[in-house]
RNA sequence: GGCGUGGUAGCCAAGCGGUUAGGCAGUGGUCUGCAAAACCAUUAAGACCGGUUCGACUCCGGUCCACGCCUCCA
């Protein structure tokens, strides 16, 4: 088991993480909101959940993981009425797309993905707790707000004094109904915009607000105290601290022991957003011929607590450093040479860098530089020879290691074997023709397969073919 | 207005009070019929002004700039 460190939003610093039970590790994730399709930006908060689940794997531990899908809310009731749809059938299909593209990027899956229209129970009852305890009321609108005056710590995890804020919020007119125009929606009550989406309550037709579904939903799968609850940036105020002024007001106990966030994918200098306009959405990425596992690259190559800024040129870089691996994959597979015997003291070396660095709060910069050392001595002993079969599948075996976290490198899956045969005749033409020194013979081919949509590059014992 | 984060070489991006971060691009080589790929080597930095220190990119203060949250938001 190894010590794994976390800078927890709650302490506002690194600490050593200590779960509930030993070698367990339960974390809740704020998922989407299904109404419509994520972009990359989104992607980000998860690529970061992915890479804490791999790491406490790696580390050694279980994980229970949860994720959530928001699929009632003012966007989605809105979104799914113009599209003349039912709320259900409307926001399953943004679920569905959700999926594909966490495949694509090779996210792993979490354990439970509650939605919360699937748990509108349990959330009428956590509202009706926070009523008979105090803390909850009903307006006159109908609906059911949080009396955050009743929560003495509220604001400890944003770091917010509400004396302050309120003075400092533009206040709008007809925020009416409210004691404090900061308390929060527990329960939205039905109005006609609603259209047929709503509930049976104790206070009438509606639906639940946001924050009282993660309290829900939290609590019923990891229990009223867990050890990990994560999410973007954007997401500690005042979606998580509305969750903990619930959770714990209702059960009277601490709510989670660390928070983590994640900071934002930005581009050209501001957040990605839907808002903005100035998003991506994987699919696009993937129109334009990048694919998923150079977007996770990208993804992974910042620390999760810096902003990322996202480029073309990331991508593009991304494609080549991954290639390159590639070709080294190859070459190891063919190595057979004699040993000096040093390679199993670089790779033994080279795993437990990798492990402390992603241990040490996901600092993936320097698991990553871990990485290409390796690949440099590896290539440096495949040149002078010093790699016998038996180095190089250690070396091998380790990039399977920082594959478990990486999820990128496909170390033992070949670049090229869809090739139809057809091509590969040509190419064997082109060998014939070079080895028969007949150049013009052999460019005339070359050319031919361009037009074809395949280049063809020479190796030492044949040819490479990729497709265009 | 309140709160918060950050400014590192052409681009992306880390650690660290003194010893090469790393990737991409560039440059020079190796290989090669040509091309490409690959490999090796390598250039280049710390927004600005002060302070602390034997020594600061790293600590402290200030200035400027950028971004985020406070309203749905990963």
């Amino acid at each position: 088991m190894q010590t794994v460190y976390f800078f927890n939003t709650l302490k506002r610093k690194r600490e050593e993480f200590k779960p509930l039970t030993p070698g367990k590790a339960a974390m809740y994730t704020c998922g989407p909101t299904v109404y419509n399709f994520a972009h990359i930006g989104n992607f980000r908060a998860y690529m970061f959940e992915d890479l804490l689940r791999r790491t406490l794997k790696l580390c050694g531990y279980e994980v229970t993981q949860v994720m959530n899908l928001t699929d009632v809310d003012d966007k989605t009731i809105r979104d799914s009425q113009a599209a003349g749809m039912s709320l259900n059938d409307f926001t399953a299909q943004y679920k569905k797309s959700f999926f594909e593209d966490l495949k694509e990027l090779n996210i792993e899956p979490a354990e439970y993905y509650p939605a919360a229209t699937g748990h509108i129970p349990e959330m009428i009852e956590l509202v009706q707790t926070l009523i008979d305890k105090g803390f909850g009321y009903v307006a006159n609108d109908g609906c059911v707000y949080y009396s955050i005056n009743k929560f003495p710590e509220y604001g400890k995890l944003a770091k917010i004094d509400m004396e302050n804020q309120i003075s400092g919020v533009r206040i709008q007119n007809d925020e009416y109904e409210k004691d404090s125009v900061a308390d929060f929606a527990l329960w939205k009550a039905w109005t006609e915009a609603d259209g047929d989406v709503w509930w049976d309550s104790p206070w009438g037709k509606g639906r639940p607000g946001w924050h009282i579904e993660c309290s829900a939903m939290s609590m019923k799968y990891l229990g009223k105290t867990f050890d990990i609850h994560t999410g973007g940036i954007d997401n500690m105020f005042p979606h998580h601290e509305d969750e903990i002024a619930q959770s714990e007001a209702a059960n009277g106990c601490a709510y989670v022991n660390y928070w983590l966030h994640c900071a934002h994918l930005i581009v050209n200098g501001e957040k990605m957003s839907k808002s903005a306009g100035n998003f991506f959405t994987l699919r696009q990425l993937l129109e334009k011929g990048y694919t998923g596992r150079e977007m996770r690259y990208v993804l992974l190559s910042a620390h999760y607590r810096k902003k990322l800024n996202f480029t073309f040129e990331a991508l593009e870089s991304a494609r080549t450093t991954l290639k390159r691996l590639s070709t080294l994959f190859e070459r190891l597979r063919d190595a057979d040479g004699e040993s000096d015997g040093s390679m199993t003291g670089v790779v033994a070396e080279a795993k437990e860098k990798f492990i402390t660095a992603l241990a040490d709060d996901l600092n993936t910069s320097e698991s990553a530089a871990v990485i290409f050392g390796l690949q440099k001595e590896a290539n440096k002993q495949l040149d002078a020879g010093t790699l016998s079969k038996e180095d190089a599948e250690a070396v091998l075996d380790c990039f399977r290691l920082f594959d478990t976290v990486y999820g990128v490198f496909e170390v033992d899956t070949g670049a090229s074997d869809d090739v139809p045969a057809e091509i590969v005749e040509l190419a064997e033409q082109r060998k014939a023709a070079r080895a028969a020194k007949n150049w013009a013979e052999a460019d005339a081919i070359r050319d031919k397969l361009k037009t074809l949509g395949y280049t063809v590059e020479d190796a030492p014992d044949g040819f490479r073919i990729t497709k265009l």
